[in-house]
DNA sequence: CTCACGATTAGA
DNA sequence: CTAATCGTGAGA
């Protein structure tokens, strides 16, 4: 099936990602999904943005990993569905995370994307993230994003191959442009503090800071 | 029921 | 550097 919407000047076109991509490691998945688009309809217009930075969660054996020793709560427990579900929570009583679901029922991983390169719908970003003081600010991190684009609790299990939100396929980065790091914000993760699980496209302005 | 805290951010 | 701010989940 493929997709094409005019975004202001730009052209997007490329076929949806169905479920079967996400029904992969989630550590194999979140390098495949930079370089490819997320596109959310809304009411006010099309918002998308250009995945440019995400970071792997391994399930029960990562102890950064909301999984962590298969915990099953009802916060978590929708990470133990069928991969290609939206995983939505909130932080700090003031944010929202947003991750896609990986691999196959009962193995709960995620990968959690932390940040777009805007691409079409910033007048609208802008409107749902009023204190973002520079467009630049408006989806370089993984609560900024979501709070530009309007993402809250009522996308949790939400299907990322859906009608209003889903990602546009287009084609993968070269590994020589994709830099690997640690994982931001678990230190409190033993070990796993320092697994390179955290892919961004080298030289991406809207990469988050550190 | 209580309570400590977080896959963050903006601002001083 | 710290405050903001509350859903969540572990424990009593």
């Amino acid at each position: 099936m493929i997709t094409e919407l005019l975004a202001g000047r730009n052209l997007i076109s490329g076929p949806k990602l169905q479920r079967d991509f996400y029904l992969k490691n989630s550590k194999y998945l979140a390098p495949k999904l930079l370089g490819k688009i997320l596109v959310l309809r809304r009411p006010q217009g099309l918002l998308a943005g250009r995945i440019v930075e995400t970071e792997a969660y391994l399930g029960i054996d990562d102890p950064a990993s909301h999984s962590y020793q298969a915990k099953y709560t009802p916060r978590n427990k929708i990470l133990y569905q069928t991969g290609g579900l939206i995983y939505v929570y909130s932080i700090y009583g003031l944010y929202f995370c947003f991750n896609i679901v990986a691999n196959k029922k009962q193995i709960p991983q995620a990968v959690f994307i932390r940040a777009l390169e805007p691409l079409a719908g910033i007048d609208c970003m802008r409107q749902n993230n009023k204190k973002a003081k520079y467009s630049g600010n408006l989806t370089n991190g993984p609560c900024r994003w979501t709070k530009s684009f309007g993402i809250d609790k009522s996308f949790l299990g939400e299907k990322i191959y859906g009608k209003n939100i889903f990602i546009i396929n287009q084609k993968g980065i070269a590994s020589c442009n994709i830099i690997k790091t640690k994982r931001i914000g678990i230190e409190y993760a033993k070990e796993a503090r320092a697994w390179p699980l955290r892919f961004y496209i080298k030289n991406n302005p809207f990469v988050s800071k550190k």
